[in-house]
DNA sequence: CAAAAACTCTCATGTCGGTTGAGAGTTTTG
DNA sequence: CAAAACTCTCAACCGACATGAGAGTTTTTG
């Protein structure tokens, strides 16, 4: 080997990247070695081309992808990587704005983990202070009370197509819950009223997006949407019972859900709750 | 098509997902159909595994990989997922560093071709201020300029390679410098001292990073290191010529590097600086 | 100077999360 | 009952490599 040739092996050590890696930059033309020999096939390098595969490593870690750094590479031309890298920082804006979306979505389900582990027994009746909170929400074209499953899935489609469409990203759609008329309640009716899912509480209030007023709330758990009429009876029966006042809409929160058990149904853990004013 | 059983394309559609991914997930038991036809093999789903859907994709828009979330719907584990949620938050939070070193990365380098294009003609000589700045450096093993370019690139290496041991963002590997004793540089010996990167300025200052004060700086710009030599002869000379006193040591700043032209020399733009006093 | 060790070659395959397309068969619609 | 719309399986493709087989080459070692 010549004093000046570097074999692959060693131009790929000295510069942190794999032989395999520089074959293939060879093949799709992004360096090509400074001879071939014609009997071996052997690839050696000049030093002087790491300059070269600097500026590839260095394009990469800008997230640039091999072909245009092949373009630029073969065009020299500086108007071009201006326009790519542009448009790169559009895509790591987007990128950094997702990734914090599903940080605190993260954060989110972690905690729902844990609450759902150390969640009371069900039946179990709470008058819990719960801070305010936002939602999204549809109102429903069907009483899906009046009818089974099928249809509250329908509803919950469409909210998500709903979301979709308002480019909310899709990522608030779990955690769903459901709005119940006072009145309706109060009569023991069951009638559905809005359908929505809890979002960030920075989104600005709108037609869809609104604000739950924080309170005190008489609350009660149990883990099937099943059980709901029956629980949602012993809940206001409660109410009655110990004279609290019905101050706002019934709630049916699902604070965790486990789709994992079987394909049947929906594994949850629900509070169903209503604000209760003193005096 | 029965009442309750969902075709797979209206099931994609209602699910805003592809037919084809929905395949997928049946092939890699992520969910399969509640029926397939003997006869035709078509696949028909129950609205009710819409749940399980969703929680495939919920756990994919927290960045979970199918095969994760298989193992999570397989083992119906909460302590599973949470773990792997736990350990996607670190990964989250290490990509959100990268991509906020890539932006700035990318800022520098549109200014840096910015710069490239409104720079003085080779030869100007101008009086600045330059703002201070951090460097990665590292003590010149050999004085460079008795020999070769390849005993320079020999340098670069080994900055690049204590760079990554030292675990500092390889991102910061461009703009390449170096420095030369003030002494060295009156005389008019060429003598280099250290090479070095710029790097943040949050970084805090230890045996490899130090700060170069601000101040006012003669400066000459070139285009290649070739002319090193000379032109930093030149700067001496005006100094002496304007009775400016040199009041620190000598850099030798890469402004922009684009080796995009050919392979066997950097293309460069260059400023050779050095700080003066007034009094 | 030969044998062993280390290196390199080409070519094929796998990774992930799908998408696209071909060619054949099935269901729905008018 | 034909046409349109749908679905099936199977194979190939994307990007940026990694891995491995089997053959050949260079360097080191004794």
């Amino acid at each position: 080997m010549k004093n000046e040739l570097l074999s692959i092996g060693e131009m790929a050590k000295i510069n942190n990247i794999s032989v395999s890696t520089l074959r293939l930059y060879d093949e799709i033309g992004l360096i090509k070695p400074c001879y071939i020999d014609s009997e071996s096939r052997y690839r050696y390098y000049n030093i002087r081309q790491n300059a070269r595969l600097d500026m590839i490593q260095y394009m990469k870690a800008l997230g640039m992808e091999l072909k245009e750094i092949r373009e630029v590479l073969e065009s020299g031309d500086t108007k071009l990587i201006e326009s790519i890298l542009i448009h790169r920082k559009k895509q790591v804006k987007e990128q950094m704005q997702n990734l914090n979306l599903q940080l605190a979505a993260i954060s989110r389900t972690i905690e729902s983990l844990e609450r759902y582990r150390k969640s009371p027994n069900i039946g179990t009746i709470t008058i819990e202070y719960i801070p305010h909170r936002k939602i999204y929400s549809m109102p429903t074209s069907i009483n899906f009370y009046e009818y089974g499953i099928e249809v509250y899935e329908n509803e919950l489609r469409e909210l998500k197509n709903s979301l979709i469409k308002h480019n909310l990203p899709q990522i608030y759609y779990c955690n769903a819950g459901t709005t119940m008329k006072k009145k309706s309640f109060l009569e023991g009716r069951l009638e559905s009223d809005e359908i929505f899912v809890l979002v960030d509480d920075n989104f600005p209030e709108s037609d869809s997006i609104k604000r739950i007023e924080s309170g005190m709330y008489v609350c009660i758990y149990l883990d099937s949407f099943d059980d709901e009429p029956e629980y949602a009876k012993r809940l206001l029966e409660y109410c009655t019972e110990n004279n609290y006042k019905v101050a706002g809409d019934y709630i049916c929160e699902v604070l965790t859900e486990f789709s994992v058990f079987d394909d049947e149904k929906r594994g949850m853990f629900l509070r169903l709750q209503v604000p209760v004013a003193f005096r």
